[in-house]
DNA sequence: TGTGGGACTG
């Protein structure tokens, strides 16, 4: 031991010589040389808190190199049989990220003594924590097992770890029986009042979405702690409830405590996981002006709620908050940034961020390709997302997860380049990364855009088998890509089905039978919406309205045009004046919709004016149509449609001279015409062609879902 | 000898 003691002597640096007194001390006050397999005996009880201290430097500063060392100066010591080292050796090496040394250390140590390993609790709780800590919820609760087939029971360090790793683990479809079981385990073992136990439990119920049970144990808890009242009010926020966040909250208060700032940051989380944006910023305001200290998770969820509503002020404020705050090093700040700059336009904010951060994580890659995908930046987006299976600073390769296919999907299929959207899908599946809700959604809309049924109806059955057509963002994308197939009986099926509703479920059926020019039906669907209970919005007016004029309601369109404004308090906007126009126009009504124009609130856009030129059109009014495409031209001169519709008018009416000229001045301006271009599905496959093109060979969409 | 709560991406 004598020797051990001189080679960590020689090979420790100044700062580890400093503990070299003690261990002097303790070499000069005990008896050397005694080995015992189960107990330390008093010098080595010296060297013990010796190696602690080192141990403790290791962790200070970092020192990766000099655990490696202590562990084998340990290993060349009786004290490598202490349950106190052990268990420090796993803890640190799971401080260094290092859960494979930290298991072998256990391993080891349970080998040489199993007597030891089934009496030593801070072992097994170290162990625990290592794994627990890593995130290694399932590891975790395979030594919970392993304890109990040993006839270990866990104390009240290591049951709130256990519990912990049940509400997190992945264990199939549900936690819930896993949960209820170890929370029985909890309560034969006496520890049903134990503060640190009980706090877990209600984290472990909110994480598996049982607030109500969560709730249950809140009350009757005996004695609480800040962190119980903290834990409630985020359970509540992981759950998007911040109704019953903010009760708690208030609750907190009223029973005498003082919110600190993480509680403070679950509120507002709650707030915006609820997408109510502008409450959140307003809370933030109040937490600031209590004094509570605003914390970097705070920062990154405001910067968040920034992203979404493109609040860039307050976001370039919080920019300075984090530079001053110390922020800056945090990446889940700096990722929230990221994605402030990158979704208003500013990206290349975004990508020196993004190229700043010392060590990116998959939410980082995320958070700049969504930012690019949002803004409509695919091709970006795509590069950025091929680049990611590389290998970057000689580090093993970062694999795109669901979120970053989704985004990347999301974003050609938002840009109506349907056919890339959906070869990025069948890439996915290829990969083996399973789709979620959002995925599914993305690649619905690519297929309505494609008119693809029979590759949205083999999408269905793949949603069926994995249940995820309960979900109703999948529902309402059905509903669509159905409605966009022209099968409103399919659609039908599924929105009977659904078990929740929204309010986009409505407003997609309503669109759906407008454009199908089944305006009655449209407009059952709309009273039944209202009926029972559901608010429309502008969507579901601008829905109803281009029914009625599809169907030729004029009268019913009028007086919900009315009711839009006077009833539901919903301002009238663009798109609605035009619908309006559309209606009054193709109904005949050229003059009352040229009227109607004249007297809008607003400035006509080209949108409105396309729409009255198409009726002038219709109706064979060529005064006014001119007029009316002058008023286009002076708007968007790039707009080839009005060129072509009026120089048409002209050649219907045999004015073959005027019809040349104008299409003759489209040249002049430099504008061709884009050819249209349709997608038709055969046999599974989706064939692109241009007007006046022979069938190409086709894309192949076919047995894609696995 | 050691306990817990808050975050960012579709």
């Amino acid at each position: 031991m004598l020797h051990a003691a001189v080679t960590i002597a020689s090979h420790s640096s100044n700062s580890v010589l400093r503990p070299f007194h003690s261990l002097s001390r303790c070499l000069t006050t005990s008896s050397i040389g005694q080995n015992s397999k189960t107990g330390i005996n008093a010098a080595d009880s010296g060297l013990v808190d010796f190696f602690d201290h080192l141990l403790q430097q290791c962790i200070n500063g970092d020192h990766l190199r000099q655990l490696k060392q202590t562990h084998s100066q340990i290993i060349h010591t009786s004290t490598f049989l202490s349950p106190f080292l052990a268990a420090r050796l796993v803890s640190v090496y799971s401080k260094f990220g290092l859960l494979k040394d930290a298991r072998k250390v256990f391993d080891t140590i349970s080998k040489l003594d199993e007597s030891f390993i089934t009496r030593n609790m801070l072992l097994w709780n170290s162990i625990l924590r290592a794994n627990v800590v890593q995130g290694e919820y399932n590891e975790a609760l395979r030594l919970y097992c392993e304890m109990r087939k040993v006839g270990v029971l866990p104390d009240g360090f290591g049951f709130p770890l256990i519990v912990k790793a049940s509400g997190r683990a992945m264990v199939g479809e549900s936690n819930y029986k896993l949960c209820t079981s170890v929370h029985c385990h909890v309560v034969q073992l006496g520890f049903r009042d134990h503060m640190h136990v009980v706090n877990e439990l209600l984290g472990m119920y909110g994480k598996i979405g049982r607030m109500d049970i969560a709730c249950k144990l809140f009350d009757r808890m005996p004695v609480r702690t800040q962190i119980s009242w903290n834990v409630m009010v985020s359970g509540f926020a992981n759950n998007s409830d911040c109704e019953n966040a903010s009760k708690m909250f208030d609750r907190m208060e009223l029973e005498g405590w003082e919110p600190n700032c993480v509680t403070w940051t679950s509120l507002l989380s709650s707030f915006c996981k609820c997408g109510r944006g502008g409450e959140t910023l307003r809370l933030y305001r109040m937490m600031r002006e209590k004094g509570v200290e605003v914390t970097a998770e705070a920062v990154a969820v405001v910067l968040s709620v920034c992203a979404d509503m493109n609040a860039f002020c307050t976001a370039a404020n919080l920019h300075g908050y984090v530079l001053k705050g110390g922020f800056s090093n945090y990446s889940f700040v700096v990722n929230s940034l990221i994605c402030v700059y990158g979704k208003n336009c500013a990206a290349k904010e975004a990508e020196s961020l993004f190229s700043g951060l010392e060590s990116k994580n998959i939410v980082s890659w995320n958070a700049l390709i969504s930012s690019y995908a949002e803004s409509g930046l695919c091709d970006e987006a795509f590069a950025l997302f091929s680049q990611m299976g590389k290998l970057h600073d000689g580090y093993a390769e970062l694999k795109p997860n669901v979120i970053t296919w989704s985004a990347v999907i999301g974003g050609f299929a938002a840009k109506g380049r349907f056919e890339e959207s959906l070869e990025i899908f069948r890439q996915m599946q290829i990969a083996e990364v399973a789709g979620n809700p959002v995925t599914i959604a993305s690649t619905l809309t690519a297929c309505a855009g494609l008119s693809a049924h029979c590759l949205g109806k083999e999408i269905h059955a793949h949603v069926t088998r994995t249940l995820l057509d309960k979900k109703v963002l999948v529902g309402n994308g059905l509903i669509n890509m159905y409605m966009k197939c022209a099968c409103p009986e399919e659609a039908n099926l599924v929105f009977e089905g659904l078990g929740t509703r929204d309010l986009f479920s409505w407003n997609t059926m309503i669109a759906g039978y407008g454009m199908l020019g089944l305006g009655d039906t449209a407009l059952k669907f709309f009273y039944n919406m209202i009926n029972i209970g559901f608010k429309p919005d502008e969507v579901t007016f601008v829905a109803v309205l281009s029914a009625c004029s599809h169907a030729g309601l004029v009268a019913e369109g009028r007086k919900l045009f009315d009711q839009m404004v006077r009833g539901f308090r919903i301002e009238s906007q663009m798109e609605h004046y035009a619908c309006m126009v559309d209606l009054l126009g193709r109904a005949g009504l050229v003059l009352e919709a040229i009227d109607f124009v004249k007297n809008m609130p607003i400035e006509p856009n080209a949108c409105v004016w396309g729409a009255l030129l198409n009726s002038c059109k219709m109706y064979k009014n060529t005064d006014a149509a001119e007029e009316t495409a002058a008023q286009i031209f002076g708007l968007e001169p790039e707009m080839t449609g009005s060129y072509m519709l009026i120089s048409n008018l002209y050649a219907a009416q045999g004015r073959w001279e005027d019809s040349a000229k104008v299409r003759h001045s489209a040249k002049t301006v430099g504008l061709k015409k884009s050819p249209g271009r349709s997608w038709i599905e055969v046999k599974k496959k989706v064939h692109a062609f241009l007007a006046g093109e022979a069938l190409d060979s086709g894309m192949d969409i076919g047995y894609w879902i696995v």
